[in-house]
DNA sequence: CCCCATTACGAGAACGACTCTCAATAGCCT
DNA sequence: AGGCTATTGAGAGTCGTTCTCGTAATGGGG
């Protein structure tokens, strides 16, 4: 996995993505985006630190703390709540996401937004509270884990 | 404030929440308990340990941290997160709840929960998911903050 | 293309919220 | 009252995350 690094459409988004706010586009960088978007699950900093030491050796652990909150702040992932304040990270298609964590095999689905809205229309109309962000994440069983589960 | 210990309703009441699950009624359950449902914010353990300290000065940080934990497993609490993997918690009349949380004065909202039924029947039918858990906290400015600021 | 200011990296130390340990204490049941 | 056991308090320990600082790499300007 990673080897040659391309030059190809893939990585001129994510070079755009990953220079906004002015970054520079770093080896570092473009290896932990791509790691981070190659995964379907909420990784964390040291998981993703393990899982990149072999091909990578000397890559630090505080360059991908670094990297995932630059990713963060660009939009590319979002940050989730593991137990035990431990902080996982999922890549993002688009801007802004909310999420059905399976809590057996930590796989993340993306909240179809369409469901979210009437909610915030009834928080912003019944309550009269300015939604400025909000976290919405949903853990649980997915299909496959629970169709696995049933199997037993 | 907290003198005497009262001998009736709320005491009672209170009493029989802390000493679900073979709890034990000790002192300093009720002491937090008493201070948690006072606020009307969310307020870290530390915070807690702080205030607390002037009227029991040998109540401990430790037994503060077990204290809240043992609330939220009785449903008396939930825990929030606030930036740089901090917890903090509000006390909760029913069972479980979802908030508001004004990121100016850290006063906390219960939502509507009838706002949310349709969401959580969306994502059973149209993700296949069983919906364990879930953490719905909103941010950002309650009515009376965003008064104060457009008198601005 | 090369220089240079500036940003980022790597390694380890530092930090801080939280948890554990253990001896002493206090609830609660009989 | 008496004893079994959960709980407390204090400090030490844990562990995820961030900071520091010397070094290396990036990218804009000449």
């Amino acid at each position: 996995m990673l080897q040659g690094m391309p030059r190809t459409t893939t990585r001129t988004t994510l070079a755009k993505r990953i220079t906004s706010r002015g970054r520079r586009l770093t080896k570092q960088r473009v290896i932990v985006a791509q790691a981070l978007a190659a995964e379907r699950q909420a990784i964390s900093a040291q998981e993703l630190h393990e899982r990149l030491h072999r091909g990578h050796p000397r890559l630090g652990l505080a360059t991908i703390y670094r990297a995932l909150e630059a990713q963060v702040e660009a939009g590319m992932a979002t940050r989730l709540e593991r137990p035990g304040h431990v902080s996982a990270y999922v890549a993002c298609v688009s801007e802004h996401h909310h999420h059905l964590v399976c809590t057996s095999c930590q796989r993340v689905e993306d909240v179809d937004e369409t469901i979210l809205r009437p909610v915030l229309r009834g928080i912003r109309d019944r309550h009269d509270f300015q939604v400025d962000h909000e976290r919405l994440d949903f853990y649980g069983l997915c299909a496959r884990c629970r169709r696995e589960k049933a199997a037993l």
